[in-house]
DNA sequence: CACAATTCAATTGCGCACAACTCAATAGTA
DNA sequence: TACTATTGAGTTGTGCGCAATTGAATTGTG
């Protein structure tokens, strides 16, 4: 193994670990902040693409998210369980499922707009931090996500 | 809800959103990158660590990796399954098992030896930006455990 | 209109992450 | 030396993420 196969391999191997550990860590945060709440760090980003535009397919909150039918399916009627969203199929569409908050899932608005202050005291990080980070985060991705989608054509 | 909530709230969910999909995006490069090794990325970084060590406990092993015997046990065990790692009661502390590569495992290092090139070529990211992204995830992460930690005290 | 292709949601199966618990081995202490 | 406390792995149960498949509804194309 040359010299510079050992570098990449460390160096690559650091900045994807380093985002695992902190996403995870970023994961340890918010279940704490959202224990109150009854509601998973996945979960509570669903809500809050409902809170924001009140009624959506799966197909499209699986857009925002990032996530497929395989995971969203479960999660929402686990949310649907819990009595915070209904879902009904569209009446334009029979394929489409329309999810929207019940009237117990918008009333958790309120309480789920204290967490995020929660979160940020205790990670103690200032808002110039928050924006070059997630800079960065998302051109990262859009890279990765570039460098992946056409390698399957 | 005040508009500082609201603006906290937005940011705050977009940087830990920005790193959830970072690490997703990362790990579908990874997966590619690891199929033909029939090894997932936490098996890959398990295996970096007895490649680099030799022999390690499942506790130190979790040390290194950040991950308790709930993952790793069963981890090891399909790695075992897989022939490339023997696991062996410690015999100074019968409480410890020793895990160690059998020369499978060993082996498979060699052809690993390809996979951050690839990653790394697919991604596109230079050593400066690796550095950058690492050096400010490493500070993040250790300011969210710190928060974290002492919090359930 | 009929038929093939596509779309959407759901399901199944696998692996990881984490909490809570069990059990055996060891360490510490009265 | 007994007894308790702690430590280290493993197990169980839950939820997320992803691949692959299914099945119904829709679209398109002859």
């Amino acid at each position: 193994m040359t010299v510079d196969a050992e570098n990449l391999l460390r160096l690559e191997h650091q900045v994807c670990f380093a985002l695992n550990n902190a996403t995870r860590a970023f994961g340890a945060i918010y279940r704490d902040a959202l224990r109150d709440l009854n509601l998973t760090y996945p979960q509570y980003l669903a809500m809050m693409a409902l809170w924001e535009h009140g009624e959506l397919t799966v197909k499209r909150l699986g857009e925002l998210l990032r996530l497929d039918s395989g995971t969203l399916s479960p999660l929402l009627k686990r949310l649907e369980a819990a009595g915070l969203v209904v879902r009904e199929r569209s009446p334009l569409d029979e394929r489409s499922v329309l999810v929207s908050p019940t009237s117990a899932g918008t009333a958790l608005r309120e309480r789920a707009a204290l967490v995020p202050a929660e979160v940020a005291a205790r990670a103690g990080l200032d808002a110039d931090e928050l924006r070059q980070l997630r800079g960065l985060l998302g051109r990262l991705t859009d890279r990765l996500d570039a460098a992946d989608a056409p390698g399957k054509c």
